[in-house]
DNA sequence: ACTAAATGATACTAATATGGTATCTTTTTA
DNA sequence: TAAAAAGATACCATATTAGTATCATTTAGT
């Protein structure tokens, strides 16, 4: 199965993001980051950008300027970067399309994976980037 | 989010099976199912060749042939007709990929997203095409 | 034996999503 | 006024998903 759960810019976002929260220095350059994480730069500058128009990153323009956390680390979750970057976590929609499936409502599968998803969501949702850091000063 | 947890061949295997396995008419050809579920007829027929391969199926060929269920509804499970069509289920591979990431031990996301692909396996690995069937005497 | 109706095998194509580049503009500070 | 940053956008490459097309083989019935 090739479906992920999280995609290569939620990844980088993360990872970008735990590095910030790790590293106090206020303003971050996009260049600083590409340096220690080696994340592709032009990549890495969209993702920062979109995390910026999302209100999670603010940034500073010009010469000295980079990128600031604007939330508390304990404040963003897996859930909302993966929101940013793969849209509303929906991992099914009525399984027999809509337009075929007449019994969406009485359904046993489809009320099945909603619980599925439903689990999913939670986990995800407990998941800060806080608790990410604990145990793991370095990434 | 784009990323499913069924894909489309997935689903139409379901759908074939559950009309199969109302409809015992013992052999059923390509031809009616396509009738029925208005499934796209040489995607279908790949969809049942696969099944058959795996096990799933067994196939009359010539005149008069077609497929016939050579599993119990109760024995087929939603992981095993993901497994067929989709590979095994994965859905993180070490998020911060394995040459990036030293710490692959330790790290407390990995832990928990493993736990979410657990519960995932779990109950796809509960649901079986008999299950799906209960309350549901027409798809 | 012949034909029609079925599957087997396999190669090809189209659409979409993902991952990533390239380029040019604007802002800020020294 | 030049260098160093981000903003905005359009583009490109690759992989996956979804589906088609074709030809070969098997079998039942006449
Ligand atoms: S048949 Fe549509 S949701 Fe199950
Ligand atoms: S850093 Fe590699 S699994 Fe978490």
């Amino acid at each position: 199965m090739k479906g992920k759960l999280i995609t290569r810019d939620t990844d980088y976002a993360v990872r970008a993001l735990c590095f910030m929260a790790i590293n106090e220095e206020e303003i971050m350059p996009v260049d600083k980051l590409v340096e220690e994480l080696k994340i592709p730069r032009p990549f890495l500058r969209k993702i920062m950008q979109m995390l910026n128009k999302k209100g999670i990153l603010h940034s500073y323009k010009g010469k000295g300027g980079g990128f600031a956390l604007s939330v508390s680390p304990d404040r963003i979750f897996l859930t909302d970067l993966i929101e940013v970057f793969q849209g509303p976590l929906k991992l099914n929609e009525c399984i027999f399309k809509k337009n075929i499936c007449p019994n969406i409502n009485t359904c046993p599968l489809k009320k099945r994976i909603d619980k599925i998803e439903d689990y999913i969501k939670t986990q995800l949702q407990s998941i800060s980037l806080h608790s990410l850091l604990e145990k793991n000063s370095k990434i």
